[in-house]
DNA sequence: TGAAGCCATCAAGATTTGTTGATCGGAGGA
DNA sequence: TCCTCCGATCAACAAATCTTGATGGCTTCA
């Protein structure tokens, strides 16, 4: 089963307004980096570590073309942090999200 | 809608290592601090320290009894997430997470 | 009372994040 | 080639978070 470490490492991504908003744009499709600096009203550099924050947690994936670097949401971690989420609201019995650590 | 910041903070709850596990201790049940500690391998201000970060963030409740405090999940928050979660997946149009920021 | 157990809180330091401004590399167009 | 645009990265600082050890409040029991 997934390890906390990769888990609190998704949740993280997810822990902060700006990146919140960065996903919030992405639902409708992928989106140029030069699309999102504008209307999140956020410097280049700053959009820039925050999308790479994204990136590294796998929430999103780039893709460049020519001088452009389009960014879309990973559909298939979004829905692990759904099961993984889930899994934290029914007994252990059922689902173990986390090896035990000490007994 | 959920505000940003309510959700941001509820991620930021289990953006770490430490709390997954409280969490996962708590899938069966409320357990008392005391039976935690040991488990858990931590001191007990530094668990302390965790509890009311998930408190705060509203994913878990306390009840004292005589000497003891009993943590347990609140699951109503947690099936929240789940559907901010699942917002996350689906486009804009059907279902949106935070208020457009500059248009 | 007094002693002991359970737990929250505090101050202080260590570590991680977030933010800014500057710089650099790659791609395209003149 | 030179110039411009897009975006990543870097150094440096600010701010938030984590961790530890010590202390204090409250409850129970003798």
């Amino acid at each position: 089963m997934k390890t906390g470490e990769t888990a609190s490492r998704r949740f993280h991504a997810l822990a902060d307004e700006t990146r919140l908003k960065i996903i919030d744009r992405l639902r409708d499709g992928e989106d140029c980096v030069c699309n999102l600096t504008g209307p999140l009203g956020m410097r280049q550099s700053l959009l820039s570590f925050h999308l790479r924050t994204l990136k590294d947690a796998g929430i999103i994936r780039d893709r460049k073309e020519g001088r452009w670097v389009y960014y879309a949401l990973n559909l298939d971690v979004l829905d692990a942090m759904l099961t993984t989420l889930e899994a934290l609201t029914k007994p252990r019995k059922e689902l173990r999200l986390v090896a035990p650590h000490c007994e």
